[in-house]
RNA sequence: GGCUGAUUGGUCAAGCGGUUAAGACGCCGCCCUCUCACGGCGGAAACAGGGGUUCGAUUCCCCUAUCAGCUGCCA
């Protein structure tokens, strides 16, 4: 089910709404009832519910109850209130200055239309457990709880008691929420007790963080972790719902790659964690090149297209050259700079003709290519098989020659780089052939030539 | 500051009284190889500290330390 709690009207973003709808698609995490899909227990959303009158009228029955009481401070005075505990950081405790008004002030302020807030009354003495599948009971002594406001002065709930009044209202059966409300929950324990309602069953997740340890907050900066731009980064939905799913729980197999459906069936709460985790985008990257990889080819095409496109306009094969790259990549933005050589050939140094592991220096490798340029003016058949058997052969032939062997990487090498300009490419020389053709082949050789020539 | 929670390699994590303390990412090395990547093989790397309980503690209890969350008319 989804519900939207929107309560807080100043903060209100036009299109969140979108936003929300989209990520729930394209994350393949479909609700059965929400503002879209009625299912008997709307409004689904909270500012509409509020119309109702649903909020004020518990809040109200607390009053009746002594559970909780009209406060008529002003903000001067909770800022009176306030007290520096560390360096910057102030804590206001409400100090239940309202809770002792008559029912007389109190009525002459309503009927003066002075401005008000209701608040939850809590017992200064005794405590309060509440119990959590993960962590266990959970026990808090009363003169801890502040009271908390209920309906803010705007006449809309906060989401302290919006969430309880709904949730039960709505019949929610299991509240599963991170835990930076477990400390609050004892409050809202209350409100259900206060209410003769029964709780719900609570599950408390544990944080995902950041880098440095802090709670990925939903006003982070860090705004590479919302779906929608981390999409826009070039990861994969699926990957990105698998890696979250293995950050604070754990299946009972040694696996790691998990379809949805395949999460659904395997998940099992009593194996979620109760120790924060970091979110390690290193490690999302490969588990999105393993999605990448496992990829079927056309669906992988589909999507590397336009990054292809990015970089090169010429006419090439570029099914090919998505190929190459398909095993390479861990995310779709890493494609431009494995491929960007084929679109021109970029400045290099000679120095990188030397490879020692090849057997290659400025020398060698200008007498290679010296004696295969002929051989590649003469070639007709510019396909991959046709170039590495006609190269093997010039290699051999050569080694004959001198009474050496010669390595295949010996003549590849300097081919590779005259053609590539790089250090490392998603293929081999021949392969690179194939998809520049031979024009373009011998241009650059002929260049790889004259630079080592006059080198 | 108070309250609550957490604490296994750099990170994600298995473990639920007796193990050579899994596995994954990352890192390093080797193999494969027309460079790189893929793939294969191997390596370095951890139970925060101190007390208990127990024949025996990573595992149970307490204390300390550290980190985090909460402490909003935000959710």
């Amino acid at each position: 089910m989804l519900r939207v709690e929107d309560t807080d009207q100043e903060r209100f973003v036009e299109g969140a709404m979108d936003i929300i709808y989209r990520t729930l698609e394209k994350t393949g995490l479909v609700h059965d009832e929400g503002p879209d899909k009625d299912g008997g227990y709307g409004p689904y959303v909270q500012s509409e519910r509020v119309k109702t009158g649903i909020y004020m009228k518990y809040a109200k029955e607390l009053i009746d109850r002594g559970e909780a009481y009209y406060c008529f401070c002003d903000r001067e005075r909770l800022a009176s209130l306030k007290k520096e505990v560390m360096e910057g950081k102030e804590i206001t405790v409400y100090d239940k200055h309202c809770l002792h008004l008559s029912d007389e002030e109190i009525q002459a302020n309503l009927a003066a239309g002075k401005p008000f807030v209701i608040r939850q009354n809590n017992p200064t003495e005794g405590s309060t457990t509440f119990h959590d599948e993960l962590y266990g009971d959970i026990t808090v002594e009363n003169a801890e709880l502040d009271d908390m406001i209920l309906i803010k002065s705007d006449g809309y709930p906060t989401y302290n008691f919006a969430n309880v009044v709904d949730d039960h209202t709505m019949n929610i059966t299991h509240v599963v929420r991170g835990n930076e409300y477990l400390s609050s929950s004892p409050k809202y324990q209350r409100l259900y007790d206060a209410f003769g309602w029964q709780s719900p069953v609570y599950v408390h997740l544990p944080l995902v963080t950041d880098e440095n340890h802090k709670k990925l907050a939903k006003r982070s900066e860090n705004a590479s972790y919302i779906f929608e731009e981390m999409v826009e980064q070039g990861f994969v939905a699926e990957a990105v719902v698998n890696y979250i799913a293995l950050l604070g729980w754990s299946p009972e197999e040694e696996r790691e790659i998990f379809s949805l459906e395949e999460l659904v069936r395997v998940f099992d709460y009593h194996r979620i964690s109760k120790s924060p985790a970091v979110f390690d985008n290193v490690k999302l990257r490969w588990m999105n090149g393993e999605y990448i990889k496992a990829m079927d080819f056309d669906k992988f095409y589909e999507m590397a297209e336009p990054y292809l496109k990015s970089v090169l306009t010429k006419d090439f094969d570029l099914k090919k050259i998505a190929n190459m790259v398909k095993t390479r990549i861990e995310v779709f933005p890493d494609i431009a700079d494995h491929v960007d050589f084929f679109q021109e050939l970029p400045e290099y140094d000679v120095a990188m003709y030397t490879h020692k592991k090849m057997k290659t220096d400025s020398a060698s490798s200008l007498e290679v290519l010296k004696e295969v340029l002929p051989l590649l003016e003469a070639q007709e058949d510019y396909s991959n098989d046709s170039l590495y058997r006609m190269l093997l052969k010039y290699a051999e032939d050569k080694g004959a020659r001198t009474g050496q062997t010669i390595k295949t990487g010996f003549v590849m090498w300097p081919l590779r780089t005259a053609l590539s300009g790089k250090q490392m490419t998603p293929a081999g020389a021949t392969e690179i052939m194939e998809v520049l053709g031979k024009e373009e082949v011998l241009e650059r050789i002929r260049k790889g030539i004259e630079k080592l020539a006059n080198a």
